[in-house]
DNA sequence: GTGAAAGCGCTAACAG
DNA sequence: CTGTTAGCGCTTTCAC
């Protein structure tokens, strides 16, 4: 409507420097500073449409947006940063090959939809402090909110970067006032895997763990064996706990080895479904006849060749509302928000009738 | 050596704000101005350090690094972008559940272990287009160097992109001289893949691919489908091309339509594993007596239950490499490199003797 | 060998 | 309703 052409070459010579020339390839990108030139106005006026913030006249966010459009105007992330948001939510991811965190991303992908935040990943490095570097550089970046998925960081850097941004622990299960967290019910899943185990009338059920530690660390593995030993010990059964490092591989070698040392254990209760495929694999390439149940109900896990039992913890609802407190936490809550989320036994053939 | 510690206070007092208070608690993050302070040198000294410039005696490089250790000293990668780099490598990821992006991703984290850069990812939203919010996304945070792995971004976009960062682009058919491209031998594959068939005796065979577009498009499921069209023809077959969207849940149903509607082939040559893996759900689901052979050779594909014939492309190497071209085009190389990656036939029971 | 100072692009007072 | 201005934390000449 409004709006005329300024006349070539004006806004670039207002501004000082040229961002387009000849045909049109850009030789930096456009800063606020051009978009002010190109719709001749200031570059508080243009900020404010950016904000959408109060007392900006139709005809001059007319004017403003359609200079953007022309310029093909982004925002520097790195400036704004300098004042305050980044609009970035970023996640700290121990392990991609684990597909519940995949379940967990997808979550926090599609809440954030919508939403002007970006959601970047930041995998922890191969055998660094478990997620520790991650972190950090996630918060060197300035992201908004920070949804830290490997449990084993020490309380007081977690304390610290909490003082910092919003941040959301994935999987504690222990309460903080400066952090909130997403957890799944690690007891009652542990619970509900072994009455199936128990219903199935096994009693010589082992427990695939991650390598030791504090018996009373407040990790979600860490839970499931608490819960498994207490199971156990309730009915006076003998406990076996097999540790292994994390990922398919180590948990098929750990399980191997088990066998081969002659376990007379008719079951396998493994910390989550990664651990279990290892121990699928080594069933069956050995031959032995273990029932087996997993944790977390990833995809694979119902593919009719694998069939296996797990228990199955809504990963895309916990992504989805770790990013939800992040959002009310920006917002202003100041209050901990503790979350826990059910858990539901998948039945399958991985846990056959009689042992 | 030197050194004294500076009389409590001062530092703070002359930084004009005090960065600690009472126990310790930190109420914002130190700045180069704050460790200036702390170690009585100017901020361009304290720069200099942290670049290891040129011109620092080593007194005072010893001195500046206590106070960074003291004050628990980071960089804002923010500040740094103004300037110039963020020290961080962005790729932007279509989906996570794709076990082959994870192989990627492993091998690029692996080659910046020992860098000080920092790998982030930005996975592609659900229904947008490919990836390009996402890559937008980690230009707007100005990374470094960028690795796109959605190959269906349009070529003009991604031009514009190469022009302001270094842009490794995964799995492009075409050239450019713009950007590097890494690719695994995807003609080759599909040979593989069909020959394989073949040999076995197979003759109707099917295709399972995304879905239908410019059939000389530059992807590596177009340059797969074909390969298959040229190979089928070549020995006078008929080709029988089934189209999925992406995931193994519309793969599962496309495929039982197929069998619904009566197809006769007796082998199915999956455009990647994880459409495989939906193939073998549906053949097991149905009872049809299918021969399956995937793409990628992800780790589910070995495992003795699924145990998928598969031509393997090195994801792992092939991400290192793509970080390598980043880091080469950052210390200066201006020519664009193009890198083909071999494959490899991995033939496992989905593949069975005769048709 | 060290320091002073300019400026990157943006936001948020504050003045007009 | 619109424009001016002062930084945010860092890098980088350029003097000393």
């Amino acid at each position: 409507m409004t709006a005329p052409t300024p006349p070539p070459g004006a806004a670039d010579a207002a501004s000082g420097a040229s961002v387009r020339v000849g045909t049109g390839t850009p030789l930096r990108r456009a800063t606020i500073e051009d978009v002010a030139a190109r719709a001749g106005v200031s570059r508080a006026a243009v900020s404010k449409v950016l904000r959408d913030a109060y007392g900006v006249s139709d005809a001059m966010r007319e004017r403003v947006t359609a200079a953007m459009a022309e310029l093909n105007y982004r925002p520097s992330i790195a400036a704004r940063a300098m004042r305050g948001r980044t609009y970035t939510i970023g996640i700290e991811l121990p392990d991609l090959a684990n597909q519940f965190f995949t379940r967990i991303v997808r979550g926090a992908t599609a809440a954030l939809e919508g939403t002007p935040y970006q959601l970047i990943l930041a995998p922890a490095e191969t055998g660094s402090r478990l997620g520790y570097r991650a972190l950090e550089a996630l918060v060197d970046r300035q992201v908004d909110g920070l949804i830290a998925v490997s449990p084993r960081v020490d309380e007081d850097a977690l304390e610290r970067i909490a003082a910092s941004v919003p941040l959301v622990m994935f999987g504690r299960l222990d309460k903080s006032d400066r952090y909130d967290v997403v957890a799944g019910d690690d007891l009652g899943g542990a619970r509900l895997a072994l009455q199936h185990l128990f219903d199935l009338g096994h009693t010589r059920i082992a427990h695939l763990t991650l390598p030791k530690e504090d018996p009373n660390a407040p990790y979600p593995h860490s839970g499931r064996l608490r819960e498994y030993l207490a199971a156990m010990a309730d009915r006076g059964l003998d406990a076996e706990v097999w540790h292994t490092d994390d990922g398919e591989e180590p948990s098929y070698r750990a399980t191997r080895e088990a066998i081969e040392q002659g376990t007379t254990a008719t079951a396998v209760f493994a910390a989550h479904d990664e651990l279990a495929f290892g121990v699928l694999r080594a069933v069956a390439d050995t031959g032995a006849d273990m029932s087996v149940i997993g944790y977390d109900d990833v995809a694979m896990a119902s593919h009719p060749a694998i069939s296996l039992t797990s228990v199955d913890q809504p990963g895309e609802r916990m992504g989805a509302r770790a990013v939800e407190m992040l959002l009310e936490r920006i917002a202003g809550r100041t209050a901990a928000a503790h979350e826990v989320f059910e858990v539901e036994l998948k039945p399958r053939a991985s846990t056959g009738p009689a042992p």
